[in-house]
DNA sequence: CAACGTTATATTCTTAGATATATAACGATA
DNA sequence: TATCGTTATATATCTAAGAATATAACGTTG
């Protein structure tokens, strides 16, 4: 067990003030599989709030819906992702996993640059 | 000039609390390329306290220093990429490299998911 | 030995990010 | 029509990040 397994984070940077990464991405899955913004924060350990915030500005950025919200009614409303937002989703995915698979020959070496024994204390 | 060009970018997290991404990267060439923490800190339109916390921070974590200060003497001092931290640049912009080509097929497909007009106010 | 610009560090202040809390509206269903 | 859990939204509070400021130590150079 000597270094922790470096992974590779991505984000997608669109336009000024907003961007995708790996966290809007599972938002927007846990969305998709529970069918509920609130259940999805649940999962995600967010506050709904936050998971709503996230949501919103996804749904105000891209050029249509990528979830589609209902108030009231059965179990008291809920949210599935669209069929844009799926695509979404799956063109992110697929972007995140060919720059994964890119670098993966590169990672084991840059990870050995690592100290094996981490400093104490809080660090940036 | 219709949507604005969408960029990846690229960290990779090292074990718990600590990852690389373009700021350290950046950070760690202006060292580099100036001779110092301070003029890198100014260049970069940062605080010389967070410049140098961030250095900090990666000569801790790296199993070498990736930055070599001297304080007093000519100019009053000042600071060198050592050869490891050379590596460590090097091998990041690789993988950052490598990253933006194995998506550049998909990105301009996926920027066209923006909306043109990007959305008033203050987004997340 | 005085001056200089930098490293190194502590302290305070401000701001942005996030959490916590509260509440109204909604619409199916019992 | 009363109930339910959710969406949607506002407000207040807490906290972490960062900026701003200050200062000591350092060692070369004039």
């Amino acid at each position: 067990m000597s270094a922790a397994q470096a992974r590779l984070r991505v984000r997608v940077q669109l336009g000024d003030g907003f961007a995708i990464g790996p966290g809007k991405a599972d938002l927007l899955q846990a969305v998709a599989e529970t069918g509920s913004i609130s259940a999805a924060a649940r999962r995600m350990e967010m506050s709904y709030r936050r998971a709503w915030l996230l949501v919103d500005a996804m749904n105000q950025c891209f050029r249509e819906l990528v979830v589609d919200t209902a108030t009231g009614g059965k179990g008291g409303g809920g949210a599935q992702i669209t069929p844009f937002g799926r695509t979404v989703l799956k063109d992110f995915r697929a972007m995140e996993a060919d720059a994964i698979a890119a670098v993966s020959k590169r990672m084991p070496g840059f990870s050995k640059l690592l100290r094996r024994t981490p400093p104490a204390g809080k660090i940036y």
